[in-house]
DNA sequence: ACGATAGCAGACAGACCTGTCTAGTCTCAT
DNA sequence: ATGAGACTAGACAGGTCTGTCTGCTATCGT
């Protein structure tokens, strides 16, 4: 992502093992709570080389939330692709947001957790903006697409729904709150599109 | 809260100075990057005061969680005394939270916070579970006396709502989303109603 | 008056964390 | 074969964190 990729993906080696562990052991324990050696120990990569990939650990972070928002993305409009009608592409949103919720290691919006646990004004806040101006831009598009009058207005509400459904899948664990929220999302669609 | 409270609050000093200096830390700044130095020096206290008061660093994060809870459910219910009708008076949570995450300082669900920065299994857990919980329970009681058929339901869809409306306030910085959520939970409320 | 209790100030220990640096190994293209 | 580049292993420095401990002071009930 940073400057040149040179001649693509060769072995399944180095900087993505480091990228791996990253992603597992800070988005279930969190950034602050794991250490680098926690880091390299799982990659099984030499502490140099960390610090040679990524210069720091707020890099590392942001590479980790990047992949994060790179996975989400694809992994959103792959779901997406299952419906043709535009009110279901729409409500498929909260579907994939239930299959999500419902596997064990669901700890809630990694970029929110790791909002909560950093000062603001870092490379944690960019990323987190940028992957939340995308979820409303999506629910803007489906929105749009499916007919309500006023989508900017459907497009915020969907993403309140959204919260709460997330928070509520990590602290009740289950995906009971995304498939309720799927409901009241498809009143809402009703109500905007008369 | 521990033991005996002797003879009640008699100075505005000691252990109250601890509670007031960790709530303004810990919920602005986050548990982990505060330190115990940065909570002694604001409050003006010696560190073995923290010590024999508290045991712990956790302790004390335990007493600045129960603290929050206290104070939300006064707020709260004193914010609904101002309504006499049932229907308003559940609405009324929303405003509540409307005037909560319109105020500069709000940083969102500080229990979430909480327990995003920290590994599961802890004080922070319970007084986690004990505040979601009692806030559940008010909604259900809401909407009882609203008159929903389901009140149950209806409680579970108001949590999802107020949860998106504190995310939506912390991210997006003000009240917008508390009173879409309102707007949200009257339409909820009429269709429970019949 | 006097002893108990509470609090203050700060040094100190031990653990941990980020980041640097040295030295050696492995692979591969030329 | 040889030299460049990527990687490993681990010591080390400097800082920060929690928690303990030693003195000193002030206040208050008896």
């Amino acid at each position: 992502m940073s400057a040149a990729s040179p001649s693509a993906t060769r072995k399944p080696s180095a900087r993505d093992r480091l990228l791996a562990a990253a992603d597992e052991l800070f988005y279930a324990e969190g950034i602050h709570t794991v250490g680098i050696d926690r880091v390299i120990e799982r990659a099984g990569v030499a502490k140099a080389s960390l610090y040679s990939t990524f210069g720091s650990k707020e890099e590392l972070v942001r590479a980790y939330l990047e992949g994060r928002h790179a996975l989400r993305r694809t992994r959103l409009l792959a779901g997406l692709e299952r419906y043709d009608d535009p009110r279901d592409r729409l409500l498929g949103v909260f579907e994939v947001l239930a299959e999500l919720t419902g596997t064990p290691g669901f700890r809630g919006c990694a970029f929110y957790n790791a909002s909560a646990e950093s000062t603001p004004g870092g490379a944690i806040e960019d990323v987190s903006n940028t992957n939340r101006a995308w979820t409303r831009g999506l629910f803007y598009e489906l929105a749009r697409d499916a007919g309500a009058h006023d989508p900017a207005r459907l497009a915020d509400q969907l993403v309140i729904l959204y919260d709460g459904a997330s928070v509520g899948g990590r602290m009740d664990r289950g995906s009971t709150a995304a498939l309720q929220a799927r409901e009241i999302a498809t009143m809402l669609l009703a109500a905007a599109t008369l």
